[in-house]
DNA sequence: CTGTGTGCAAACTCTTTGCATAAGT
DNA sequence: ACTTATGCAAAGAGTTTGCACACAG
């Protein structure tokens, strides 16, 4: 029935300590209705927008950052001006396509590195991540 | 003698198709005199400016970018707001330091990556980035 | 001289913030 | 009711651009 997803979706947000508003359901619902996406604020604004849900560029901002740090979204490290946010948590690595700046998931597991250097002294490594330029191959 | 470094930076600029002005002469000697750096735009303007040399930040940015054209520099893929010039434009991988926002090489021939999958059609890979997320280590 | 490069300031883009209003529990 | 979230508009960072002046060849 059509509760569910918005049942999961408010299940979602409360574990992650977050009140269940109109706009984050809406968000939310957008992000996660799909499977796994890279977008932009402003694609997600638009995207609310063409929904019909009327929300503030402000409040995806505020919104997609509260998502990050509970670790609903990753934010992504493309060059760029702009920020990515991956709907995507989970271990893996990315496609990035310039010209026209896209960003896709590389399979999983497809990738191994090997040889990892000993981070310096006193570190840790956080995270590590690969990024895949792709250019439009010349004919 | 003190000539030297100056004649190898006039070939390097003269070599890339640029002229060699005072300002890029400038910026080329603060850039390769202590070997591989990574800054931004910012960091070489205050560097500029403690040397001596009283370059406008548009001037940096532009002399940045027709550096990078030139292939005498490279632009990093780190996350956030600022871009980082690498000044080894040769193929190599990254640590970056959170909280501290520093960058420093990985050292060549440390990281291999297997399996590295194919590209979508009609797509050819134009650069692999790794970057090495660190922070420093909870005691 | 002639064409390029530079400096400045203003414009632009993306993002964040402050504060009054609105909504959730 | 009481607390937290939202919207708006304004501020903020980093970067780019247009145009008059200055310099290199």
């Amino acid at each position: 029935m059509a509760g569910d997803q918005s049942t999961k979706t408010e299940a979602r947000l409360r574990q992650a300590g977050l009140r269940p508003t109109r706009q984050r359901m809406a968000l939310a619902s957008l992000l996660y209705a799909k499977g796994d996406r890279h977008l932009t604020v402003e694609e997600l604004h638009e995207e609310a927008a063409a929904a019909g849900i009327d929300v503030s560029l402000a409040t995806v901002y505020n919104t997609l950052h509260q998502f990050t740090e509970a670790r609903m979204l990753r934010v992504l490290a493309v060059e760029g001006s702009r920020t990515y946010f991956d709907t995507n948590v989970s271990d893996h690595h990315h496609f990035f396509i310039e010209g026209r700046n896209e960003v896709v998931d590389i399979p999983m597991g497809n990738i191994s590195i090997t040889n990892l250097p000993e981070p310096p002294e006193g570190m840790e490594v956080a995270h590590v991540d690969v990024i895949i330029r792709l250019r439009e191959k010349a004919k």
